[in-house]
DNA sequence: CATATTTTGTTGTAATTGCAACAAAAATTT
DNA sequence: AAATTTTTGTTGCAATTACAACAAAATATG
């Protein structure tokens, strides 16, 4: 069966190596625009579901999501119904940044599908969706300690 | 143009986490493997083209591979004809373990395809290949400062 | 409804990561 | 052959990352 991990691996570390020193000039510290674009797209949302859909550990977001809050490009609230949870929503300094991280992401993305056809292209796409679907059980799996047999 | 982007993101980071997880009980802290697996596949190796392979920063690969060396996975060797570069490679103590990474990459692997057609998994990693040859050639690029322009 | 479990959040600690700045050897250019 | 540039390596920082261990609120279970 022919290997796609390392694949995904190199091609995930230097992306994020170009996006972590791109915005810079938009003085996000590293990793964060992977916590911005995504409370932009869902506001309200809280850290623990973030952590999820990020695929980091909970800490890690905390203090992400910390340093973003430090730095004004979020505010977190309070719920009127959950004394637990604190929403999190972009500030408009926040919400301004939105837009160049997706034009990045975009510049990204279509130097990534150079040479792909369009069929391609689709099929790749449909596929990496399966396989996060098929990886994040078992994440969320071994995360929470379960033992993996092989 | 669908986003890929995030999905190979995730996907990394949730294999990454899993793999760390795991290859604690081998003794190997965090991002070890990445390097160890590559060495023993290439023996001889040095720092700068495992940074390269990997897509890491150099000084980071530099760290890595000296605890490799510390805790004795790894050894490196002078040049007979060259004087800057110094060769890597596994011990017997690092070579015991590679069977076991592979393992564990191939029991993943299989896991990431569950649910793809063999033509769709084909395509797949030929896909990223490509893609990967893309990306590699803008982040080697952004890495020694150029700016790119979108 | 009381108890147990899960969810969500935090803080302490140890580690990896990467940028900057430096050095020396090798390769290239003039 | 000398001077310049590139390659390869290192060390000092400052930061992110994640595991562990804890707490409190919410939800589920008996």
């Amino acid at each position: 069966m022919k290997d796609i991990l390392r694949e995904i691996g190199m091609i995930a570390r230097a992306l994020d190596s170009i996006s972590n020193i791109e915005f810079k000039a938009h003085d996000l510290t590293k990793g964060q625009y992977l916590y911005l674009v995504r409370i932009c797209e869902n506001p309200g949302i809280i850290q623990e579901k973030l952590a999820e859909m990020i695929k980091v550990d909970r800490t890690s977001a905390a203090r992400a999501v910390e340093k973003l809050e430090k730095n004004n490009f979020i505010v977190k609230e309070a719920d009127p119904d959950n004394k637990k949870i604190r929403r999190i929503f972009p500030t408009d300094k926040g919400s301004e940044i939105y837009p160049f991280i997706i034009k990045e992401h975009e510049y990204s993305n279509q130097i990534a599908l150079q040479g792909l056809s369009d069929q391609e292209a689709e099929i790749l796409a449909v596929a990496l969706e399966k396989v996060r679907n098929n990886i994040e059980k078992d994440w969320e799996s071994v995360k929470k300690g379960h033992k993996r047999v092989y």
